[in-house]
DNA sequence: TCAATTCTTAAGGTTAACCATAAAAAGTTG
DNA sequence: CAACTTTTTATGGTTAACCTTAAGAATTGA
């Protein structure tokens, strides 16, 4: 009633967040890390050691994120997402390969330098920007790690980082490959630019030993030795039009 | 000393910021304000009435801005920016009117469109980011509403929306004017796709009633009339090479 | 100049997202 | 099945960004 009411006559807009950065982000990592493990479910404890926080602060999310109907979480056993909560987590991803895609393709980026920005943009992506943006680079199939960009619609898992594909760890001594994906992890990412490895490089496997868990590759005319860590980290296809360059 | 203590294992990197979402939204408005009014401080009321904030939200907001050097306050007075402050603001409205421009020139957003996801993009926009994007859109002069993108050294801020411009307010009758800028207000920017006007386009003045304050302009070969509030919005540049199209 | 008005600020509250400590509950295993 | 370990959760704390109420200080104008 007091003149001093008066302040109150702009409300200025402000995002009107549905789902939290903090959300997200657990929505995310529940999503990647049911996929990465065998099992579906994925326990508080593995979100506690992915996020670095404690047992109380998972437990206070996931019981958040319960409450929205993101997911379904049983004591003891871990989280499951709901369907809201996949397309949540799609919807995540999606942004997140096509600002990747756009931050190399157009303005340039390295590919090791692009997942930070990424996250970051995607949490303010609504679907009509991610649309243009998709359809302005030209609806690219996958990020700059060879990740498939997922369709909102396309709530399989096991397509978006895998499918059709190989770890170049379970591949075999004398066959040629393609380098189809990689894992977005920027030491390795780095590392790999240092032996000019990149999507879609071609190369034949002439030494796999098991022993000192060590894959050779023969590329650009010289072997290159992976270890068993990198080899995991890596995805491909088997080509069949030989052609050695060895 | 525990077991519990692995959990602490991966500490997953997060965004540090010097100037939060809130700080940054404080500095951006006291650069606008200190512009548009006369004066040079800006007061606490107009920053409360500007966010709709309590005097002691806008209080607090102040003083810790001046901790943290981005202005100097002057209790009774009102605040002005410091150096430090000023790049912080040309920083965000740098990264505001480049993704303003991008998003109308390349992703095809129209003008009234751009400036919410320009809001929370730029708060996430590092100057590398900035300036990979602006080279690729070609080192654009304005953003969408005609207005200059300043460069980060660039803290004239009298240059930045109005330098070398006149109010179409104060505009004179019988002369011909080009449009070179707009406020970015969403309501004026509809209007003025229903009236076919947009940047760069020509008119002539054939009519300024001062008593019912309305101009009334002449382009596509008919009439429109204009409120004086409108033609405060609006900013020209007189055009001389005559060419009559009434 | 003094009363009215406006501005500032102290005190204390809220919510979100984190933290630690510690007890209670469940699971695991010899 | 008892002992041990792990998981959950109650309690209580922190900071940031907001809020209200209300007191106190400065400005202003008649």
């Amino acid at each position: 009633m007091s003149k001093r009411q008066v302040i109150k006559e702009k409300p200025i807009i402000k995002g009107k967040q549905v789902t939290s950065r903090g959300e997200e982000d657990y929505i995310k990592a529940i999503y990647k890390l049911s996929d990465e493990a065998e099992g579906e479910r994925v326990t508080n404890h593995q979100l506690a050691v992915y996020f670095a926080h404690t047992a109380q602060t998972v437990n206070e999310m996931v019981r958040k994120l319960e409450k929205k109907e993101m997911l379904v979480y049983q004591p003891y056993k871990g989280s499951v997402l709901t369907t809201l909560g996949m397309e949540e987590a799609v919807r995540l991803i999606r942004a997140h390969r096509i600002w990747e895609t756009f931050l190399t393709d157009k303005l340039g980026y390295a590919w090791e330098e692009v997942h930070e920005e990424a996250e970051m943009l995607e949490h303010l992506t609504s679907t009509k920007l991610a649309d243009k943006l998709y359809a302005f680079l030209g609806a690219p199939e996958v990020c700059p790690h060879g990740n498939y960009i997922p369709a909102l619609s396309d709530l399989k898992r096991d397509d978006l980082d895998t499918c059709g594909r190989l770890k170049l760890s379970k591949a075999k001594k004398g066959k040629q490959y393609c380098l189809k994906s990689v894992v977005d992890d920027k030491a390795l990412l780095v590392y790999l630019n240092s032996l000019n490895i990149y999507i879609d490089l071609c190369f034949k496997i002439i030494e796999r030993d098991l022993v000192s868990d060590i894959v050779t590759l023969t590329y650009d005319g010289r072997n290159t030795p992976l270890s068993g860590a990198v080899a995991q980290k890596l995805f491909v296809c088997e080509v069949y039009d030989a052609e050695d360059n060895a």
